[in-house]
DNA sequence: CAGTACGCTACATTATCTGTAGCAAACCGC
DNA sequence: GCGGTTTGCTACAGATAATGTAGCGTACTG
């Protein structure tokens, strides 16, 4: 594997991001985030592991090209994890993650309903 | 204004959206947020309104045919809205759905931390 | 060993973002 | 009025990222 030059500039070192240079956590989550099915990814895995193969399942057919490369940047960060049974799946602070993020889910309840 | 034919595939009706389907509200929200500035915008309006270019500014020089896009899309989604004085702000419901985004917020700070 | 599922990669095509320039309208101060 | 400034916003070429399809090598399973 002659692991190729990274074409897309990603995170950096500690705390570097693209976009902002700052290094603050939020700033690096916010735009983690920012990319093509990474919230969706976490939100997938959020009652169980999957396969790799289920979860593109899950995320309605996303190429496996981005898929994978969101799923290599949430393992770096720490979020998820590949285990030996059931595949991928939250870490314990993904799960700590996944819970930051269930105000949303219920926002998104309260959101839908009002928008007829 | 001819108003070009829309050249990307964005939120279509009401629900409807990019990648998945199902209308589901949350999905809605993980796609939206999933383009890039998008939640970076809202954080940054979270303390005051701010002129487009003051927005630009505070969202480090990203391109403003990006930005505008994303505002289009975040006031069409009644998020965000151009009011007269002090330019663009959240609206009531943007107000809420950053609340939602609070806690994430909360676990980036403890998550900064933990990763030396 | 054939069949299957796994994680993952290749690659051409398409979509999206960046960066710079600049427009028209509204606001100055004079 | 008439320059200067700032506003929201657009154009457009070049760079970057995502899509969709195909397929590799490695396990398993029978």
């Amino acid at each position: 594997m002659p692991k190729p030059p990274l074409p897309v500039q990603k995170i950096i070192g500690k705390g570097r991001v693209r976009g902002s240079r700052t290094g603050r956590p939020i700033m690096v989550l916010l735009d983690l985030f920012g990319r093509r099915w990474a919230l969706r990814i976490l939100w997938e895995l959020r009652e169980t592991s999957m396969t790799s193969r289920a979860l593109r399942g899950a995320c309605d057919e996303a190429s496996p090209t981005v898929l994978n490369e969101r799923l290599k940047e949430l393992r770096e960060a720490g979020f998820v994890e590949l285990a030996e049974p059931g595949g991928y799946g939250l870490t314990p602070t993904g799960r700590e993650l996944l819970e930051a993020l269930l105000p949303l889910n219920r926002f998104a309840a309260r959101w839908g309903k009002e928008r007829s």
